[in-house]
Formats: structure tokens, C-alpha cells, sequence
DNA sequence: GTAATAGTGTCTATAAGACAGTATCCG
DNA sequence: CGGATACTGTCTTATAGACACTATTAC
């Protein structure tokens, strides 16, 4: 090597990218939401080759003058239209070098965390877009996934479930700014497939420095009866400490 | 797109995958360790361009015959000489694209957590590997490091603290493979930054299932006087439950 | 014996689980 | 009023922090 003999400027006018192995590298949306009372996914069916015709996770190409996150970003927003304000945090990348017959391709997945938004039209790639319960996706679906999407699937249902001990990122699944303690606790138990008791529920977030914050103001549900309820809305923590723990 | 008239066979073999952008993928490697009672990290003082003459994380290119995880069980082998059977982790990937003025280089970091092992050999590159404190790279050693590895650092040093709540990973530091409380103890001390107190410690770690069970075997150490201590070994356990918290 | 380290027991403080009781709201 | 939902209080259990005490070992 005679490298050492040139300036830094030399080297990179210099230096040929191409004689290292290069991969595609794509971005893969874990958009989490919640229909129906049930934690649910967004998923395409493909229209192309390969795995035409099975269920995929919604994703594309990373370009060269965007970054990942940026890539994840503007990935979501064609998706959904939603934007990224909201909780879209890396998950994991996934670098088998046979997990996609086109190629080696990397995809790093990212989970977003979205309110109930307006149900997606199919994307330009002819893709039909659609939520579904990610009880049913583990279950009868899981056979028509394509790729490893069950892999990525299953390793994002676990981030989900153990960010929301330590994070505050369970109002991002809420559609209003302001919400009920009730409302609050349904997150939990449909995140956690658990019922917890209102009490001990309220106590314990109530408990969490700036988890929520108490408004002032107070909603009726839309129900027969009872009692109108509080608002809060998302404190500033950036962490909860103690943290929520999910019953063993 | 006529690609619906074909099988996929057909579709695969005229795919051109080189009009998508591709990448460098990379792997990093933070190869934690404790010597002289503190927690150290493996860097190489990088012999050529770019960023010539900085620290930087140990790593390499992925070659297209393998996984992400196999490229950092490689790495990892050739750096230390130690076999992946131990802790090695994907931490997270870093793709901003003018991270490295070579080009557009992604970089999957992974932590490794090691005992005690040899001072690692000069690489075939030519660049100088050693184990260096924690708090001296993010102190002051911070401004002398290469790309953006003072941020995959920090986030590597958080991984690590938090993995030593939940999982049964701290033994992978120690040498040995049965230990004393006390040694199995400094390793949360040193990692965690704090002094626990032992009798605390001990019924906790005993409390969890699985995290260590008794050998029966007793040991001294090697100071004036002591009792000599109850030797133990890492239990079965995947996750602890519940978990040992790190005091706030 | 003393100094040093290892291990046990116990009191207290904090947090979590269970659930009874009170407060509103609708019709 | 009754039925329904929201909120409060309290008893009990589990866990964590602080620290005194006992047990071994080298010298």
C-alpha cells in the first residue's frame, strides 16, 4: 500500500468503492396501531416476484442521499401519510445473505407506533395495503408471510411490548392529544394481551414523574352511564422510572 | 411492468438488481471487557486514510457469502482471538451517508462482552489494537475518535448496562467458569459505575431462578486473611425475572 | 488474639396486588 | 331510583435498602 503517502483529499479522490461487496439496502415498517380493540400491523400483499402473491411488510430501497432514518421516514409517511413526529425508532437489521433470492439485500426494520389513521390506499407498486390483527398474523397467516417478515414480526411485538415499561409511548397509539385514564389502560392491556386493575393501574402511573399530566378538563364517554372521567395528556419524561412492569 | 407474465424463476433470472443503489455494508465491533477493575473497550489506532491516526472501532467489510452475524463472529475471531460462544449482539446500524467520506457505508455495530484476554495482535492492516477505559474514551480520548464512533459508543455502553438487568450476560467477564459472589458482584459495580452492598446482592442474585446455582466447591482468594467463598456458575436462565435493577 | 473477607438475619421503607367503598353520570 | 363508569382508600404481600451480626481464614 502506498496510501500512506498521499493527503486525505488524494486518497478519496482516488479510492474505488467498487472493489468492496456492496448489497441493496432497503428499509422494512413495522406500523403498529390499534383497530377493533386489537393490536394490529400494516402489511402489503405483493403484486410482484419474488413471493408474489404473500404478505410483506411495507418497504423500499434506501436512497443514496437519504440516511436510514430518512428513508424509514418518508417510507411511512407514502404508507400511512403519516409523519414521523410521532415513535418510529430502529428495530434491527437483517443481513442474511440468502433471504431474498434478487440478491443480497439488508434491511433494517424500523417500528412506528401510529393512532387509528384513515386505511391506506394501494401504493404505486400495486400493493394492497392493510391492517391486520397481529393475533391472526402470528396464527392462521403466519404460512403466507414472506421472507423472514414472521422473524421481523415477532422481534418487534417484544420492542413494542418492553418499550412501553420504560418509554412513554403508549398515547402515540391514542388519536386525540387528550385522553382518559381508561383509554390509557386499554393501551396497556391490548399492548399486553393482560387486564390490569384500574386502581393499581392509575396509582402506578400517576406515581411516574412526567408520565402524564392532569388538563383540568373532564370528557363523558359515549356509554349509557357513569361518571366523566379526567383528562391527561403525555408528560416530558423521556423515561419511566420506575418503570410499568408487564405481569409475569 | 410485464414482470406478471413471467414465473418467478424466470423473473429472478433476468432480474438487475445494480439498478437499485447499493452500499458497503460494514460491520463494527464493541468489544467490551474488564481489566484493572474497570471496563475497557477494544479500539485500533487506524493506519490509513481516511481519518488517519484516530480511534476507531474494530471492524470490516461483509462479504457477500455471509450473514451480518457471521461477519461479526469473524471479526470478532481475528481481533481477539476469542470464538463467538460467548455474548455477541447486534446493537444497532448507523446509515447516514456522509458518515464516511469514502462513500455510502453502512455499518452494523454488534457488542461483544469477553474475559480477560490477550492483548490483541497488530491486524494485517497495520493498525495498532488495545483495550482502553470507558471513561477515558468518553472522556478524553472522545475528541480523537474516528467517524461517528463516539455516538456508537455511547449507545453501546447503554446497551451493556441495561443488558445486565435483565439478562443473564455479566459472567461472560469473568475468566473463570465458576466465580465467587464478590467477583460476580465487582462485575455490576464496575460496568454500573456504583458500590452495591453485598449481603442485598447476594439474596437478590439467589432469588432470581436460574441466574447462578452453587458448585459446592469453596475457594480462597488470594489476600491476607477471608473466609474462603462459596463458588458458583451461570444458571440456565435466558431472561432474569425479575429483574436486577440498576440503582437510579 | 486481630484484621480481613464471606455469609446470615432482621428491621424498615417502598412498591405492587386485591378489593371495598365513594362519587358522578344517564335514563 | 338502578345501572354503569370513574375515582379513592386501605389492607396485605412482595421486594429492596440499610446494617448488625456470625463464620472462616491468614498471620
Amino acid at each position: 500500500m502506498n496510501e500512506n503517502n498521499l493527503t486525505e483529499d488524494e486518497f478519496i479522490a482516488q479510492y474505488d468503492m467498487s472493489k468492496y461487496p456492496t448489497v441493496a439496502a432497503t428499509v422494512d415498517l413495522l406500523v403498529f396501531t390499534i383497530r377493533d380493540e386489537q393490536l394490529q400491523l400494516l402489511l402489503i400483499e405483493r403484486g410482484g416476484h419474488p413471493e408474489k402473491g404473500k404478505l410483506a411488510l411495507p418497504g423500499g430501497f434506501v436512497n443514496t442521499d437519504e440516511s436510514l432514518d430518512e428513508a424509514a421516514e418518508r417510507e411511512l409517511m407514502e404508507e400511512t401519510g403519516v409523519s414521523a413526529s410521532g415513535y418510529l425508532e430502529q428495530l434491527k437489521t437483517y443481513g442474511n445473505p440468502h433471504r431474498d433470492r434478487r440478491g443480497f439485500v439488508i434491511s433494517t426494520a424500523y417500528v412506528a407506533l401510529v393512532p387509528h389513521v384513515a386505511d391506506p390506499e394501494a401504493a404505486d407498486d400495486a400493493a394492497a395495503a392493510d391492517f391486520y390483527p397481529v393475533s391472526e398474523i402470528l396464527g392462521e397467516l403466519s404460512e403466507t408471510l414472506a421472507f423472514d417478515h414472521l422473524q421481523i414480526i415477532e422481534d418487534g411485538l417484544a420492542r413494542v411490548r418492553a418499550k412501553l415499561e420504560y418509554a412513554p409511548v403508549a398515547h402515540e397509539f391514542i388519536d386525540d392529544e387528550t385522553f382518559t385514564m381508561s383509554e390509557f389502560r386499554r393501551v396497556y392491556e391490548i399492548v399486553w394481551g393482560v387486564e390490569l386493575l384500574p386502581s393499581n393501574f392509575r396509582r402506578k402511573v400517576q406515581s411516574v414523574p412526567g408520565m402524564v399530566e392532569p388538563t383540568g378538563e373532564r370528557r363523558r364517554t359515549e356509554a349509557d352511564g357513569g361518571r366523566t372521567s379526567d383528562l391527561y395528556r403525555a408528560g416530558g419524561a423521556e423515561i419511566l422510572y420506575p418503570p410499568l412492569r408487564q405481569p409475569e
